[in-house]
DNA sequence: ATTATTGCAAACGCTTTGCACTCCC
DNA sequence: GGGAGTGCAAAGCGTTTGCAATAAT
């Protein structure tokens, strides 16, 4: 199976979580695994519709935040007001450039962030479980081929 | 007046833009200065309308788009899928500490971030005007008298 | 058998839009 | 007087919810 290492993380983890195996969930997860780049959740049901796999908008919902939760995929935000997700490349983090009028997303590798975040949460002055974080740089990016803004 | 100084900044800004001076535009700004913490543009706009400050909605969300431009307020997004502004205090920059359970927002000084952004921008191997960034830290604050997920 | 999960459609919250009216320049 | 700005209500979009039907344990 294309996912086998994927299909494994995921179904301990459910089980884990006493939760049941079903097949509307490995649906779910073969097509966001599948996905190129970052996507939404109402995107990825319309994608999975077009493809003929037929699991229901709530169920895609649901299911993309257990994935996020046993981190196969990974929750993003780009000041769009929408949920996106992306697969999980491991332990190489990453951060993303948004511009802001093409809606161009660049990632980029951040080795100090990460150090920068452990340090904060250390310092603060009440008791803070961390999660996660987010660190979105928003611009212009004067692309001539892509860019609104400069063609 | 209360806010004689952001008036001049918000006036120049709109002639500058070739934009009309409108009353409506100064109670919004108004309103978003006298604002408290983090708002929400429609928590905003009823907010007003209960102190009987009658803009239309429209009117609210644009004229905050506004606002954030020439920079009197700050456009934020702490991954609830709804945009936040609130007033910008000026040089000293902030961020935020968002906790997922209970919402609460605790906000950090970071004065390493800034150089960190800059030495990523030029590093890009596409040219890339800086707007603005987003710097947030989720997680769970343990606050036993206010966080849903312990008390 | 029990009960988590599913599918569907309706409701939700925030935001944007269309259009006639207003009033700043 | 012209056109940007306003107000209102309706529509839009992504997301969540309620509930009856289904299927995993």
């Amino acid at each position: 199976m294309k996912y086998q290492k994927e299909h494994d993380i995921f179904t301990s983890f459910l089980k884990n979580g006493k939760s049941r195996i079903t097949p509307e969930r490995f649906l779910v997860l073969d097509s966001a695994l599948d996905y190129k780049g970052h996507f939404g959740a109402d995107e990825l049901y319309i994608n999975m519709r077009n493809n003929n796999v037929n699991v229901s908008r709530a169920t895609v919902y649901n299911t993309l935040e257990l994935i996020a939760q046993c981190g196969l995929i990974v929750k993003r935000n780009f000041g769009d007001n929408r949920t996106s997700y992306e697969k999980n490349f491991g332990l190489k983090n990453h951060d993303h450039i948004v511009c802001t009028n093409c809606g161009k997303i660049t990632e980029f590798e951040t080795p100090k962030i990460k150090k920068l975040v452990e340090e904060i949460c250390k310092n603060l002055d009440f008791e803070f479980e961390f999660e996660s974080y987010t660190f979105n740089i928003y611009g212009t990016c004067k692309d001539k081929n892509q860019c609104k803004k400069f063609r």
